[in-house]
DNA sequence: GGGTGCAGTTAGTAAACCCTAACCTTGAAA
DNA sequence: TTTCAAGGTTAGGGTTTACTAACTGCACCC
């Protein structure tokens, strides 16, 4: 039962809409990913079934500490490697969208390595 | 039908096996991509069947134009990723695993970019 | 009270990708 | 010549991940 790509996607996109608008529903997911509906809502139920977000009555989500931990990881890289891809000059578009799909790829100690450089300071 | 992320890992796995071994069979794929028989078969019947490869009646593998253009593609960033991963201080193992999932996640402007700062070779 | 619309769910479908089991063909070895 | 191994295929199955269609529940509003 271990947790998939896409999995991480939605922990991601709900951390990223608590820190845009504070609350987070399904709907909210269904617009920022660009799924349907059922797609949002049997992602949610699967979450929820394995312990990584909490909704209550109102269908407001919140996430339980495991999820809130794969989030920020994933978060985390996202804004690092859209920022490394933004300062070797690619456009800010093009950076985000592939941070989005190199996120779930790279192995800690290469994500490390990148971080080390960039904090660096010698990447332009 | 377009070209998928596993027919991209079979034409470099060709092409990796043709630069070290000159012939290439199924059974070579199988061995180098560790899956088994039957999902080798039929995805170089899909190949096949798309105009990327050609088999003689041996079972023998040649990379047709759109096969060969794809695998190139593929097999460059595999090697410039993992070199560039290498120079960050990746250990060689991780770094080309590492380049093995992203390799088919960049864009070709995020690619390039790579490309010019580790060629500018203030990598290190 | 009846319509309208939003949020969410259920049911059924599809595509990509891998698997095991079991088969065929061919060629060499005993 | 029979047996066996190697390479390849067919048949059937399973997971992940998304979809559309159609439903429920609820709130609001004239």
């Amino acid at each position: 039962m271990n947790i998939h790509e896409s999995a991480e996607d939605y922990l991601e996109a709900i951390l990223k809409l608590r820190e845009d608008h504070g609350m987070v529903r399904s709907i909210d997911i269904v617009h920022e990913l660009g799924f349907s509906k059922p797609s949002v809502s049997i992602a949610m139920r699967n979450l929820r079934e394995n312990g990584y977000i909490q909704m209550d009555d109102d269908g407001y989500i919140t996430l339980l500490p495991p999820g809130e931990e794969i989030a920020q990881h994933i978060y985390e890289r996202h804004k690092l490697l859209t920022q490394v891809f933004i300062q070797l000059g690619v456009s800010p578009e093009t950076a985000a969208a592939d941070a989005c799909k190199v996120e779930h790829d790279l192995s800690d100690e290469t994500f490390e390595k990148i971080k080390a450089h960039a904090a660096g300071g010698k990447m332009a």
